[in-house]
DNA sequence: GATCCACAGGAAATTAAGGGTC
DNA sequence: GACCCTTAATTTCCTGTGGATC
């Protein structure tokens, strides 16, 4: 029996690890951001003329995830407000929306404005989208005095999910000539580097007046980022610098993410003081990278509506119960069928909407779905999951629709079998 | 070289839901 | 309550694909 009062104690006696956890969150913003000194030049000259009440250009920002976009930003944003302070200036406004959360143009609108007049709120839906863009140009006015930057991190997802939403940008863009006293400036972040090419090009020439372009960190560039941040965050002795470097080379070999670093680091010291370790060694580490994969796979195999949920339990099944048989999108579709007669108040998907699915849960990861031509045979998706099927149990386990049906042999894969290129498939149709 | 298969995936249409105004 | 607006999810329709087979 696990000794609660004896793992406390002992929780209490040994050396800390952490001095100052909270300085390895992402949203920590510090003092030095090591290799951005350009980024940071460039958006500071941009930015500078809000000093002498002018508008800015329209900035554009790109790089990918945990490059430093977000964190240059605030670092420029936290020292301009400090000098138009010191000077007696007005202090610009700023809005920040992540487009992955609000992510078409009416809510783009609208949450700009309930940010400007909490107090007098637009709805989430009902409004005609120009009213709402009135509305917007009304608050403005009142409500901005001087510059008010509006940062629209992830973009590419709102262009990507509505044409519309190009209206709704060009409209923002130009949205200075309408207003009386305030001043709109527009930063739009992207992880995509060649979102570009998507753009209207009415948007693109309003909205990308200036360019930045945030590469990615390589591993030594990793070392001084985790270093830096490590001296504050970690007890003297918790850590040596090959743990740093290890963390550094992990994250580098993953596009240099940042973010990914310290979050690796963070975890890897939350293990080594759960296990009551004076210190991190690099197993921890190891434990940590895995500890990340799961947990996301986990979190991301838990909020999947019971639709996709049901179409990667077909896919278990199958794979389960297959002897060395392909899986195939016909396939999956059929088995997808048996199960969804067994779900009670389930809707029944046409094959068109579980092809996009079986496409979604690909891009994910979870799963990799593979075309293939089998000449006149069609051509269709191979698939195969990317977890154990265990974890995969795990994940979905908690459901309990489900939980009837783990055990379940689809029919399908009784039938008819052929054979392409001496490996054996499942017939199609 | 033409034909065929089993889809893939784009585009438009449909449906339902959440909310508004008059 | 009728009607309008936006949005999300899904269906329907359609064209395209690529390699085996005829």
């Amino acid at each position: 029996m696990f000794d609660i009062e004896n793992y406390f104690e002992n929780f209490v006696k040994t050396n800390k690890i952490f001095e100052e956890r909270n300085i390895l969150r992402p949203e920590f913003v510090p003092k030095i951001l090591p290799h951005r000194d350009i980024q940071i030049r460039k958006i500071a000259e941009i930015v500078a003329c809000t000093l002498k009440n002018s508008k800015p250009s329209n900035i554009f920002l790109f790089g990918k995830t945990g490059t430093g976009k977000t964190a240059v930003i605030n670092y420029v944003k936290d020292h301009l407000n400090n000098q138009c302070r010191n000077s007696d200036i007005h202090e610009p406004k700023w809005v920040s929306l992540n487009c992955q959360q609000v992510n078409t143009g009416y809510r783009v609108l609208a949450r700009i404005c309930n940010d400007l007049d909490p107090d007098d709120p637009v709805p989430i839906a009902g409004w005609p989208i120009d009213v709402v863009f009135d509305k917007l140009i009304e608050k403005l006015d009142t409500f901005v005095h001087g510059i008010c930057f509006i940062i629209l991190d992830e973009i590419d997802i709102l262009v990507k999910k509505m044409a519309k939403s190009h209206d709704i940008l060009y409209n923002l863009a130009r949205i200075n000539s309408r207003l009386k006293h305030a001043k709109v400036n527009i930063i739009g972040i992207s992880n995509v580097l060649n979102f570009k090419n998507a753009l209207d090009p009415r948007v693109l020439s309003s909205l990308g007046e200036e360019e930045i372009v945030f590469p990615a960190y390589n591993a030594n560039e990793l070392k001084e980022i985790l270093n830096q941040r490590a001296n504050s965050a970690f007890q003297n002795g918790a850590l040596t610098l090959e743990i740093i470097s290890l963390c550094a080379a992990l994250a580098a070999k993953e596009h240099g993410d940042a973010r990914k670093a310290l979050d690796l680091l963070r975890k890897a010291g939350e293990l080594a003081e759960r296990r009551q370790s004076p210190n991190i060694t690099p197993d921890f580490v190891y434990f940590a990278q895995d500890d990340i994969e799961k947990d996301k796979m986990k979190e991301y195999c838990e909020s999947l509506p019971l639709q996709n949920k049901t179409i990667l339990l077909s896919i278990y099944s199958m794979q389960k119960y297959r002897s060395g048989n392909a899986i195939i999108t016909g396939d999956v579709y059929t088995c997808y069928l048996e199960l969804q007669k067994q779900i009670p108040g389930l809707n029944k998907l046409s094959q068109r909407r579980v092809s996009e699915i079986i496409r979604e849960l690909d891009l994910s990861g979870i799963l990799n779905a593979q075309i293939k031509s089998n000449g006149r045979y069609g051509r269709t998706k191979f698939i195969n999951l990317n977890i154990p099927l265990e974890n995969l149990n795990t994940f979905l386990i908690n459901d309990n629709r489900l939980n009837d049906l783990f055990d379940y042999r689809p029919r399908c894969i009784e039938s008819n079998t052929t054979c392409f290129k001496g490996q054996k498939y499942i017939k199609l149709g």
